[in-house]
DNA sequence: CTACGAGTTCAAGTCGACTTTAAGTCAAAG
DNA sequence: CTTTGACTTAAAGTCGACTTGAACTCGTAG
């Protein structure tokens, strides 16, 4: 149950490349790991830890705010403390960026309505709608 | 109304840096400009191509895909045909995109409920249900 | 004449999240 | 003993869209 387990095992449990692992701990999200003659040996715990990890990046943090969930609050707050702070920001972040992206798909449909007979005329046809 | 315009007044008139304008050029978004002592000097259709590249960002494109706007087309491609040959592909990269977000806001709003008492709690609870 | 501001070129730097490369170590297999 | 395969390190490379820096040239104002 305890597991030894190498870099390589690691990895293929979250489908990441050892190169992300090893970069992991270089950028301290994850603590340097034991050493068997020189080689990196885990045991289940950083499985837990890369769970969060994966489970943070899909939620759209970044690599510092993943270090700033494990290590940027006093040590022994709670779980639910930590997500809710940092998640506060990202969901703004995420509404910001559904908008942008609403835009965009306005702005793109709108472009299909385009009968323009050159670009330049799409272009200046921009300018005079920009500048009233 | 011709305008024999310095790399600075195209600039200001679009709220971009200088060093913008010469990059536009060296990747061959904008054709290389008339020189006057060397400097480079534009009239207004450089205005209009400017137009379309800074709605075309705005809509999501890349400047490679705003050069293949420009030059991807043989010579007297109508904008309508042009426009909606990139629109399809970036609509469908904006659905993703939307889809993507959704799902983070979905599990963010799923991390809100957690009660865990030690992130590697959390890291468990998650292994659990990603085999399950 | 000199200083100033605006322009020029080319190379290198920036950001984030990694990957790739080069050179070296180690234990087990043949 | 040598090869193989997996590991190690540090440094450099990647992508996109620019920006920054260094060194240089212009025309003009004082």
């Amino acid at each position: 149950m305890a597991g030894d387990l190498a870099i390589s095992d690691v990895a293929r449990v979250f489908g990441l490349r050892t190169s992300a692992i090893r970069y992991y701990e270089q950028i301290g999200i994850l603590l340097p790991a034991m050493r068997k003659n020189g080689q990196r040996r885990y045991d289940n715990n950083v499985l837990f830890r890369l769970a969060v990890v994966q489970r943070a990046r899909e939620t759209g943090f970044t690599l510092e705010e993943i270090r700033e969930l494990f290590f940027g609050f006093p040590p022994g707050t709670p779980p639910p403390k930590r997500w809710h702070q940092l998640s506060q920001r990202k969901i703004a972040e995420l509404r910001d960026r559904m908008k942008r992206l609403k835009l965009m798909e306005t702005l793109l449909r709108r472009v299909e309505d385009c009968r323009c007979d050159a670009l330049d005329e799409c272009g200046e046809k921009l300018l005079r709608q920009g500048s009233r």
